[in-house]
DNA sequence: AGTACCGGGACATATTTAGTCCCGATTATG
DNA sequence: CATAATCGGGACTAAATATGTCCCGGTACT
């Protein structure tokens, strides 16, 4: 498989890329416009005006840009430049674009597609853990809780997250309690993880996730059970991972007549615990000592993280579900989803 | 002209560019080595510790490096990268390979090319610029005297340079006096402007350039321009343009008979106000109120800048006479210094 | 057992970046 | 012709980041 210059590139300087991207986007910008203000071009470009100002600086000492009294202008030579990168830069934009789709279409507050695709290559998902966890840094403030389920794309996010500074007042706890998977994957581990590399406090749940009614009602008597358990409800930001629906199912060693009755009911989709037909109705549920659907639709940001094509429908399935606010995917997975819209809408 | 991306790249982002190099120059050294360790690798590839281990860690957190306990070594997708990546980079180490020819064959400490042809495109000329002013950066130090001279390269170069913390204790000084030149270019100029962007101090020399010898002995008479002269004369580090000795001569505005026998002599490059033939005797001189050849040659840190195919055989010349440390050129005048050297090595 | 080299921790300091406000000039507008 | 809005660029502080340097415990080879 070849792989093309910006993929390489973005291995290699995934952050060089951004500000590739942003230069871009500045030229683009001030060539749709006569003569533009640094200030109003700021506001356009949803950048703040000293940033901005370092780049057109630049582009201006490259001479692309023309600046002047009167504002500024593409210079021959920028929009010659423009014309040449615009194939190279359609890859990019292309993403830029289909976020924007995916976005609009599914009623989302942001969206981040990585390209390629993660079930195929190891390094999409690492990028897709970038790209989590990015956002998740772009979203937190002092104070929060922020609930964290389990999973391999979780675990990379935790991976890749990082601060400087420590963030004290910030906690991370597990949106549930333990499935019997690899300890690496563990709700309870990644927010460890997290904490750790950024600082942060954490509190962990101690209980199986897989509980009986009666079980979870007397575990739920227990003093220092109920303290974490009301953290974890307190959470403002929700980070969680989308599964298909049988696979959890298997994992979490569901009994097999409700596995067959979720079969039935068209169940397509896991997060957080919940079973989504395509529709995004939830067709199944446990008790669990963790967020409940109460907590998914008053949490001020919701985000969802998942990748690879084989994902794209269940994506779509919990995107319907209408609680998530932030999804951060691939591009296999998005062109899936809008595959997937597309169809839907055709029956109709 | 279809420009390559790398090109393209080149002029949105230069300076990422040398990121991309850097972390290539690091993942190819690796690769050579079965494993090393950070203060070896950082001593192979002149980088110091820091520096090294924060790409490094970059790098592994990319997954192309696997660091351990016994040094380090190129992941499998490292490798992979490696090899997808070497055409690309190609362009860039081509010019590394390029400088090194030119530097061990004309025995010089340094050697920077920029890719293009800066006769043919104002881009290329502004990032020969841009490679001087780096290189200048990295030669001065406190206390620094630096002679400048004339022409649009040199003010290309003023054009760059920049620094964030005033220098106030370097002095920018013309290498000569005036030449009946557009303003711009002269070396005063470029003087007061390579002061004004780096906070240094500067000192000009309002001496026409082109003197009879009864008015220059009259001239270093005068004691502040015996004073200035001195100064000029104690410079450290000499920044000089090469011109073609025919171009010169007539802006100069030599007498006929002076001009026809240079001509006779071979001249063929001028710099500094001396004129060279192609092997680099000095064929020509001129009484003038700057640096003389002993200076020339005492100077510690002598860097010629000067590119375009044109200037090939001019710059080959000049480097001939052996009195420059570092040349900084582009890829056309490099390609035709080379075969100038060839053709010569046939001859002989 | 000793030595030399390994990665990683730590930390003070230098440098860069970012946010913000001000200013005089210029242009559009009434 | 006057006035308001907008322009680029200067200035300055606070915050973030990069850098040089040394130390440490572990490992591998001598």
């Amino acid at each position: 498989m070849m792989r093309t210059i910006v993929e390489l590139q973005q291995q290699l300087a995934p952050d060089l890329l951004e500000v590739l991207k942003r230069r871009y986007r500045i030229l683009q910008q001030v060539g749709q416009t006569e003569y533009i203000g640094r200030r109003a071009l700021a506001g356009v470009l949803a950048m703040t005006e000293r940033v901005l100002r370092a780049e057109t600086d630049f582009l201006k000492a490259q001479g692309l840009l023309d600046i002047r009294q009167s504002g500024m202008q593409l210079s021959d030579s920028g929009r010659q430049l423009l014309d040449q990168l615009a194939p190279t830069m359609k890859e990019l934009a292309g993403l830029t674009e289909l976020e924007e789709r995916i976005r609009s279409r599914y009623g989302l507050r942001k969206v981040v597609i990585v390209s390629g695709d993660s079930e195929a290559s190891e390094h999409v998902k690492r990028e897709l853990g970038r790209a989590g966890a990015q956002v998740l840094r772009g979203y937190m403030a002092p104070g929060d809780v922020v609930a964290v389920t389990g999973g391999t794309t979780m675990a990379h996010v935790a991976g890749q997250l990082s601060s400087q500074r420590p963030l004290a007042d910030i906690r991370f706890v597990p949106a549930r309690g333990g499935l019997g998977e690899s300890v690496d994957y563990q709700a309870n581990t990644i927010v460890s993880t997290m904490a750790k590399r950024t600082g942060a406090q954490y509190r962990l749940l101690h209980v199986p996730d897989h509980l009986g009614e009666e079980a979870y009602q007397s575990l739920m008597q227990e003093p220092n059970i109920r303290e974490i358990v009301e953290v974890i409800r307190s959470a403002r930001i929700v980070l969680h991972g989308i599964g298909d629906a049988m696979v959890m199912a298997r994992r979490r060693k569901e009994a097999e007549p409700a596995v067959a009755a979720m079969r039935s009911e068209g169940a397509l989709a896991e997060a957080f615990g919940f079973y989504f037909d395509r529709s995004g109705n939830v067709v199944h549920r446990m008790p669990t000592a963790g967020l409940r659907l109460e907590e998914i639709q008053t949490a001020e940001v919701v985000i969802a993280i998942a990748g690879g094509r084989g994902k794209g429908e269940a994506i779509a399935a919990v995107m319907r579900f209408g609680h998530d606010d932030v999804l951060i995917t691939d591009e296999a997975a998005a062109l899936e989803m809008l595959r997937t819209f597309e169809a839907d809408a055709d029956e109709v």
